[in-house]
DNA sequence: ATAAAATCTCTAGTTACTAGAGGTTCAAGA
DNA sequence: TCTTGAACCTCTAGTAACTAGAGATTTTAT
């Protein structure tokens, strides 16, 4: 297949046209050539790492998480064992996100629930956030 | 209790210094009296507005909500209906974010497991990021 | 009085992009 | 072949919510 465009490939990969100049900008995807108008020209090398690039934000790692797994497919030695250990740590990162939402979700529900079933008219979403003690302990 | 300065204010929370002065650069949190020498001395209003501030973060107001928040406070009409409806639209996203990760942790796990189970030593996370058939249908 | 700790302002850096200005190139139709 | 409009180019600055550091001044305690 001919080489495309930055247009195309953005097309292709649901990326924003910027974001993909900004990828390029910070090291993570290999400059293309330029048509002689100084165009971007891309193949499917491009469009492999980009996908990787994308999918792996999509699961949330950070542009530096993928910057060190792209490293580690150019350098044989221990590969496998580093980018287990990456996802296995960000897999954990996830888990305390997950549970720190379960509590704060538990707070807002039960800060809601008084507000509706409350009788007075004082009550107040601001007044149980301005309520220092009712998170102590938690915090 | 006498006025205190912002190192203090800083003990009395947990706040750190430098996001005292932030929170007051960007009109969060009112200014301070100065000594002659220029430096903040704050009061009890200070510390209860820094409370509600920090303890809306912790729950995972941002700071244009946390304004919104404060601005009901000031502007009695339906000001309980509005805070309700911020803090339940906060809820629903929190909702959202905790179903997303729930997935993404799936999706870890099984990459993890299928590389420490797999018996193939080209089992990698790097292979399993690469191959968005992986994903497919799920974004 | 002196010295150390705390404070001051200001700028710039962080993450992962996005938006806009102002100018150039490409591709398709007449 | 010419023209025109879409797509492209670079560069700067803005977003959220802070953090870090430089270099100067003030406060506090001995």
């Amino acid at each position: 297949m001919a080489d495309f465009s930055i247009g195309t490939l953005s097309k292709k990969t649901g990326c924003k046209v910027p974001t993909i100049r900004y990828y390029e900008n910070i090291g993570l995807l290999q400059e293309p050539y330029r048509t002689e108008g100084n165009q971007r020209r891309y193949q499917s090398k491009h469009l492999n790492t980009l996908r990787f690039i994308l999918h792996s934000r999509e699961l949330g790692f950070t542009l530096d998480d993928i910057r060190e797994l792209m490293a580690l497919e150019n350098s044989d030695a221990g590969k496998d064992h580093k980018a287990d250990e990456i996802a296995a740590k960000h897999l954990n990162e996830i888990e305390h996100k997950i549970t720190g939402l379960a509590v704060l979700k538990n707070e807002l529900s039960m800060m809601l629930k008084a507000c509706i079933g409350g009788e007075s008219n004082n009550c107040s979403v601001i007044d149980a956030l301005s309520d220092h003690s009712l998170c102590k302990g938690k915090h």
